[in-house]
RNA sequence: UGGGGCGUCGCCAAGUGGUAAGGCUCUGGGUUUUGAUCUCAGCAUGCGUAGGUUCGAGUCCUACCGCCCCAGCCA
């Protein structure tokens, strides 16, 4: 997507748009605020690219904030991560990283604020009781016997609260609302619950912690946000956060849009999930790159630019969907076909000898790195008199359909000479273990003089001058195309087929130490990465297979 | 309906009363030293369903149907 055409505004920019003009606010502010407790995933790229890109279109800023009120899930490890794959996406947060925990001496304040209001109370209830008491979808619940304890009997309890004199699930502090509230969001929610956990911010210092609900709004409050945007799930709880911003004393006043979480098929992006396919050893790892974490697309090999333009392409709207991979395909090799540089690797080897080529003699060939591009420059390819070509590109006969070589038909080598099969040499059990071939003189970068052109071209790698390598050729991970639909057991839908590795691929030598910073177009194979975790072995991801009209015809 | 959100081509998605954009996928043709790229063409008489208002409705009204979310001291 190089531009700015006229692509129609999405629900959140025209509001936005419709706040600047109004004088509503004069500059958007955004943030983007993760909990530390996993890895990002593809979701997540989208709420990157909309509250980032949203400030950047509109001449705004965005925070990156970690919403990190509960302890007993996040780590720093999580944070750091969150923040490479943030900064890896492209983007730039406003100013230093903000976390929620950075809010608790004034969020407490303001809990204060509520309890001296009359506003909030201490609760007794234990988190059973408090479930019997909030009713339930139907029936309206029942107020708590400890809602109208004094403010000071409630200042003195929620003050013994954070000394860490009661035991954990002893009390919470509710705020005040409705219990007979159709929405259950409304029910007296508890906005702080004792935790006797160390928090990778703010140490011991606290033993009580904020929920999200009463920490959200009001981070969004202190840091200006305008535009606080988030996720459908969270429909039900605007009216709490409103509740919250006007019932307290907060610098400005946010506003929470939301939009549907994305989602892709074949795929499970829930944390929990992702997580089992770990810990069962169904992948390596987070970043195993048929994960559909940001790090594991990463290592896979798909760019930056291609996840924000395919990001870009689902369209921002209240509708639950499910995007189908190929369209994220399509932006992967929009992406890669345009600045990938060429290769040749040969997978699966089948050594040709051309019988009238010297033995000793070897032709330095000019490739260009980009077929299209030719300010990319060219690489040198060794001729020699062996080469290999792929075990699928040659056939003792065939029809027509077929553009490979063929036992006495011709087939051009890329950049290099055409040449035409003579003989198949088989081993005792009947396999071709080697092609006798000779070349069509003076065939490079020309047709032949006899005026019989090839019928088709073919990849190679000369046999003495090469890179040996490893190629992991992925597939999705899932056969199903919703694996976790209607309550169904994603782990029944594994496909056992998501990884193959192919060992003794012969590259082009100019592969020996490759870029670790973009795949190469293995020309005729597909988009290749190198793999960042494999020292010492030279391993190769596949992004992704060029586009094969052929063999889905086939 | 307890309340809330949503229903336009296989998948995304424009459309805000004037006679259904675009992208992906798919299907054909052309170019091509990647069966890639590029390029040309095709692909919703119909917008969840049924009525109604109107000269005219995907857009307004009514009823119905379907899907999703909410009963954590998770976010």
């Amino acid at each position: 997507m190089t531009d700015t055409e006229k692509k129609p505004l999405n629900f959140i920019e025209k509001i936005i748009e419709d706040d600047l003009a109004s004088g509503k606010i004069t500059q958007l502010h955004t943030r983007f605020p993760p909990e530390p407790n996993g890895y990002l995933h593809i979701g997540h790229a989208k709420s990157i690219c909309l509250n980032f890109g949203l400030a950047k279109k509109y001449g705004g800023t965005c925070n990156l904030r970690f919403d990190d009120t509960n302890p007993a899930k996040e780590e720093i490890e999580y944070v750091e991560s969150i923040k490479e794959d943030v900064k890896w996406l492209g983007f730039e947060w406003h100013g230093d990283i903000r976390y929620t925990s950075d809010y608790f001496d004034q969020l407490y304040d303001w809990a204060i604020y509520l309890i001296k209001e009359g506003k909030a109370y201490v609760c007794d209830l234990n988190a059973d009781e408090i479930r019997e008491y909030r009713g339930n979808l139907k029936q309206a619940g029942k107020e708590s016997p400890y809602r109208n304890r004094s403010v000071e009997e409630n200042l003195k309890l929620f003050e013994k609260m954070r000394a860490g004199e009661f035991a954990e699930g002893a009390c919470s502090l509710r705020v005040k609302i409705d219990m007979a509230h159709p929405n259950m969001q409304m029910r007296d929610p508890v906005i702080y619950r004792i935790k006797h956990t160390d928090h990778h911010q703010t140490g011991d210092k606290w033993c009580i912690y904020p929920s999200y609900d009463y920490a959200h709004g009001q981070g969004d409050a202190i840091e200006g946000i305008t535009h606080s945007i988030c996720t459908l799930e969270f429909v039900e709880h605007r009216p709490l956060y409103d509740w919250f911003i006007q019932n307290l004393p907060v610098p400005h006043t946010p506003h929470q849009y939301e939009f549907s979480r994305l989602n892709v098929n074949y795929s499970v992006t829930s944390k929990r999930k992702l997580k089992q396919l770990v810990d069962e050893n169904i992948v390596s790892g987070w970043d195993d790159p048929r994960m559909p974490t940001i790090s594991g697309m990463r290592r896979r090999g798909f760019t930056p630019k291609s996840i924000r333009d395919f990001v870009d392409s689902t369209g921002v709207t209240k509708v639950d969907g499910v995007v189908d991979v190929s369209q994220l395909e399509f932006a992967v090799r929009e992406d890669l076909n345009t600045n990938a540089p060429r290769a040749m690797c040969v997978i699966h080897p089948l050594k040709v000898t051309l019988t009238n080529y010297p033995a000793d003699k070897v032709e330095e060939m000019s490739a260009p790195l980009h077929p299209q591009r030719e300010e990319l420059g060219t690489r040198t390819l060794p001729f020699t008199q062996t080469l290999y070509i792929d075990k699928a590109d040659f056939q003792e006969s065939a029809n027509k359909k077929f553009k490979r070589l063929v036992l006495n038909k011709r087939v051009r080598l890329r950049n290099a000479y055409i040449i035409e099969a003579d003989e198949a040499i088989k081993d005792e059990n009947g396999n071709i273990i080697e092609v006798k071939a000779h070349i069509i003189e003076d065939t490079v970068g020309k047709n032949p003089q006899d005026g019989i052109k090839a019928k088709g071209v073919i990849h190679w790698v000369s046999a003495t001058q090469n890179v040996d390598c490893d190629v992991h050729l992925y597939d999705r991970l899932f056969t199903d195309k919703a694996p976790d639909a209607g309550g169904k057991d994603f782990m029944e839908s594994i496909n056992p087929d998501s990884l193959k590795i192919v060992t003794g691929c012969k590259a082009e030598v100019n592969l020996a130490e490759p870029r670790t910073d973009i795949p190469y177009q293995f020309e005729r194979e597909g988009y290749f990465f190198a793999d960042s975790k494999s020292d010492g072995k030279r391993v190769f991801n596949r992004t992704i297979g060029l586009r094969d009209t052929w063999a889905s015809r086939s």
